[in-house]
DNA sequence: TCTGGGGTCCTAGGACCC
DNA sequence: TCTGGGGTCCTAGGACCC
């Protein structure tokens, strides 16, 4: 099962907590603006789009997560909602605040989203219900911002303590244990940190409904229907810790995409769109230190509109050597771009992708030439690439590369990325 | 008319190699 | 008529998270 971390591996017992602010966005908002107190307040994504963040009045008067915000527009003139538009260096922002405090009160600790983070308590000298109620109070009185704690044996366990905490407890902390474990029959299994909508539906087939009936369900045999994922998650039920604090690692892929406001249908616009992303992209790949090894350009039309016609499109394109240069990211995007560009349709949205990063100590003249005979078959391989994708963007091949792989198997792959220097520079 | 953006992990099955 | 077996690497696609 892979339950590598230290606790598990020693039989200890662990008490994780999970920390998560309140409708964080919306809470954030509240801060700022005291006489938001005790009134609804919604927050929407980009362009406006969608209900991305709801305060628990918001909720009450029934407007869903993700919800395209047009639909309840009159609800909320009605009921007088304070709308906000997304602010998310102001989210960012107040979320290191907290980060901070947590980090200050207790090192052992996982970041895991913009408003939530899991402590490790083992060791923790104090009762741990009273150190999350004073950890509470700091951070109410710090930021403003109200976060509920939940504490149990393992993280799965700890989310759900969590959702009570916020949902049922007046304290926003709960401890989550062998004497109140009967709990899990009232959670439903979507509930379960890990089953989305697919995997619920799946488990209410074989008439698993609730936490408890998860937990008590044969491993062996959900372990084949579903994977290894199901199983773990339902050792976490049972209190045998699966998942540890994980450290930050540097993300391995970085994306940069945004939906038009208005429906967009000349190239220029586009290029202006994507350089811009692409700008973006590559100062978040420089921010932790890596390069990229290439790119993924993607277009497409509003597949809401069914009265346009659709077209969407992807292209990638591995780099010559790995790169963090905003220039030539920025160069071969707008490339990628008019390859992927047709003339008549009404665009919606497009972005970049950077993929297959790699630590920038690697260093960049590490290019052979290929000495062996197979530099002839290299050359043909990377003609027939130019030929059929534009000779002004995929000028290199990697050494061990099959004619007949798609071009995206190139540098999709982690092996080039291990291997970064057997990559060949032939032209 | 208006519908977000950015991530991760797992698996089946094909391709390939010896 | 008979047509190896074991292993690795790789991708697409599914599923989930915030």
């Amino acid at each position: 099962l892979g339950c590598s971390h230290a606790s598990a591996a020693r039989g200890v017992m662990s008490i994780f907590a999970l920390v998560d602010c309140n409708n964080f966005y919306a809470s954030c908002e509240r801060v700022f603006n005291p006489r938001l107190e005790g009134k609804p307040i919604v927050v929407l994504s980009n362009n406006d789009g969608c209900v991305i963040a709801r305060s628990n009045e918001a909720k009450k008067l029934g407007i869903p997560m993700g919800a395209p915000f047009f639909q309840w527009e009159k609800v909320c003139k009605q009921h007088k909602v304070n709308v906000f538009s997304s602010n998310y260096e102001l989210y960012g922002d107040m979320s290191s605040r907290v980060m901070a405090l947590l980090t200050e009160a207790w090192p052992d600790i996982e970041i895991y989203s913009i408003d939530e983070a899991f402590l490790l308590l083992d060791g923790c000298p104090e009762n741990c219900v009273e150190f999350s109620l004073a950890l509470r109070q700091k951070i109410k009185s710090c930021t403003g911002l109200p976060v509920s704690i939940g504490i149990a044996k393992t993280k799965t366990l700890a989310k759900i303590a969590n959702f009570i905490a916020k949902n049922q407890t007046e304290s926003g902390v709960f401890h989550l244990n062998d004497s109140n474990i009967s709990i899990l029959k009232t959670i439903p299994v979507e509930k379960i940190w890990g089953v989305g909508r697919r995997l619920a539906a799946r488990l209410n087939d074989l008439k698993i409904f609730t936490a408890e009936e998860l937990k008590n369900s044969d491993t062996k045999k959900l372990r084949k229907q579903f994977s290894v994922v199901m199983e773990k998650m339902i050792y976490e039920l049972r209190g045998v810790s699966c998942l540890g604090l994980e450290s930050v690692q540097p993300r391995k892929q970085i994306i940069s995409s945004r939906s038009f406001g208005k429906l967009i249908t000349s190239l220029s616009e586009l290029e202006e769109a994507i350089s811009h992303y692409a700008a973006i992209a590559s100062e978040k790949l420089r921010s932790q230190h890596s390069l990229a090894s290439g790119l993924v350009v993607f277009l497409q039309t509003n597949f809401f509109r069914k009265q346009d016609v659709q077209y969407q499109n992807s292209v990638c394109v591995p780099f010559p050597a790995a790169t963090a240069d905003t220039a030539y990211i920025i160069h071969i995007a707008k490339k990628c771009l008019q390859r992927l560009y047709r003339k008549g349709f009404r665009y919606h949205k497009t972005g970049i992708m950077l993929l297959n990063l790699i630590p920038d100590t690697v260093k960049q003249n590490d290019w052979l030439l290929p000495q062996s005979s197979a530099r002839d078959t290299l050359m043909k391989t990377v003609d027939s690439i130019n030929q059929e994708y534009g000779r002004n963007t995929v000028f290199y091949c990697a050494e061990g590369i099959n004619p007949t792989w798609k071009i995206k198997s190139v540098f999709r792959s982690p092996r080039y990325t291990t291997r970064w220097n057997e990559i060949l520079k032939v032209r």
